[in-house]
DNA sequence: TTATTTTGTTTGTACATACAAATTAGTTGA
DNA sequence: TCAACTAATTTGTATGTACAAACAAAATAA
């Protein structure tokens, strides 16, 4: 009998969870939600947040160079700078056919608050997970998104 | 000194690879692309193509629970099902106040040809991760969605 | 110098997804 | 029996995100 009893085809379904694509867009789902209640106080989405951090470490950094340390496309990026520009957070100069991006005063003024929002988050899921999964996590998701985004 | 030499806020941008939330949400669109690419015969979005199979393995289930087996909210189960059941790959049933949903002859067709993609989608990953990285993220990724979605 | 190609950005459009509110149908307690 | 409650679903609306096409500026080739 090399045939295993189970004779339905997939009755359970642990070809879910064997599947990359769904537990990753699953854990995504989680955490951002998660994400979303600690940049609550910011005013402002938890990607919009880290755009904003990555201007003001670096004022006059290129939408290029925004995109691929975000690993968001140029189109999405564009829109991100357009609502953070309308709330005067950021501010765009155009040098021939790049587009350079500064934080405005209050863009800078925000930066503390948004660093422990961050802070925050993280303490929250690290309470959940251990800080032991977590860090082991992170180290191979971003790992596996180098790789997978060649 | 306590303070180290680094002066400027952030010069780099360690935070966003420290952070659980950006690296799965990085992760999530780079597998989402190719799991996209995997599906583009099947003619349906990866999603769809799990809901089917669990709807073909479990004839009648009700969205409720297809909803907590996808981990979806409700409402976006319902968009599911709505396109799904004008594609006649699935339809409803009402029972009282629940709704349930069985795979209509064509849906069951597309069942191997569903299976078929998941696995070439799986052959794509592994090679670039490794069957090594792949298994371990994979069991990580559903023992924290689990634990964060409680 | 002019024509072609490349590169960075923006716009049009589509879709997955969520939350909050509305709807509908059982359930329960007075 | 009916009013209040709970549970499943749907609808309205908003947002993040992508891809493809359009556009604009720079670089290269002729």
């Amino acid at each position: 009998m090399t045939q295993p009893m189970n004779q339905k085809p997939e009755k359970d379904e642990a070809f879910l969870q064997d599947c990359l694509y769904f537990t990753t867009n699953r854990l995504s789902r989680a955490i951002t939600r998660m994400a979303d209640e600690a940049f609550a106080t910011t005013g402002l989405a938890p990607a919009y947040g880290y755009l904003i951090r990555l201007v003001i470490g670096s004022p006059g950094i290129t939408q290029k160079e925004l995109s691929e340390k975000l690993s968001i496309t140029p189109s999405t990026l564009t829109r991100f700078v357009d609502k953070l520009e309308t709330k005067h957070l950021v501010e765009r100069k155009v040098h021939g056919k790049t587009v350079m991006v500064y934080p405005t005063e209050k863009g800078i003024e925000l930066g503390p608050t948004l660093r422990q929002a961050s802070k925050r988050l993280k303490q929250n899921y690290e309470e959940i997970l251990g800080k032991e999964l977590s860090d082991q996590l992170t180290e191979y998701l971003t790992s596996s998104s180098k790789q997978l985004e060649k």
